[in-house]
DNA sequence: ACTTGATATTCCTAAATGAGAATATAAGAA
DNA sequence: TTCTTATATTCTCATTTAGGAATATCAAGT
């Protein structure tokens, strides 16, 4: 019995910086394609229309949380998504704003 | 046949809205304060050691985004968690930063 | 009406973030 | 080696965000 334990200060800003990377939604839009299967660097700045150096970017930052796997092939870098986690997390929040906004009905929310 | 259909900008960003929201680690302690039951302004002021007007518009922002519910009762208002969702996703994040954190195990993720 | 206590809001500033331009690096082709 | 193409990095700027102080609102009590 007693008090359930609480998460450090550090442990929360540590969580916090995962949600973090899945707050943006051009990064969003780089996991929608990835979903599709391994793309590269040029492949997602075609596909989503962002900047090269943004893209660039971002696919660190998402590596650098364990999101992305990378794999060099010659000149190109095929990035994928490393598990699953991602796409369960914006389902269980898509599956929400729909429910919110069946009532008016305008956007479908599906990665 | 036929390529899935795409969330479009509007979407992809609304989605990330409600990432934003979670990815601080203030808002975070404020959720894992409210597991516990219903709780008031001040007393999450006093659990959590943040600003009183920090933690007011924290809580606001969770609650438009459909996080949270409110109840005023005379001068006091009182905020609970609205669905499971929010500690779903905390969860599933978690047992990542566990998994990736078990060979070093400093930290226990659990909110 | 006046005071007190709780919460919300506004205003301001510092820090974090996102994005483009330019540059660097690295690999393959000529 | 030189050129070209793909990706990464740096720099800088505009925007966003977090948080504190001060103020406003609102309800209850006197």
């Amino acid at each position: 019995m007693g008090k359930k334990s609480q998460m450090t200060t550090e442990a929360l800003d540590k969580l916090a910086g995962v949600f973090k990377i899945l707050g943006d939604g051009g990064r969003l839009a780089l996991l929608q394609e990835l979903k599709q299967g391994e793309k590269t660097v040029g492949d997602l700045v075609e596909l989503t229309e962002q900047g090269q150096a943004t893209v660039s970017k971002s696919l660190k930052m998402m590596r650098e949380t364990g999101l992305l796997e990378r794999k060099k092939e010659g000149v190109r870098v095929y990035y994928r998504v490393e598990d699953r986690l991602v796409f369960d997390l914006c389902e269980l929040v898509c599956g929400k704003l729909n429910r919110d906004h069946q009532s008016l009905g305008e956007i479908d929310y599906r990665i």
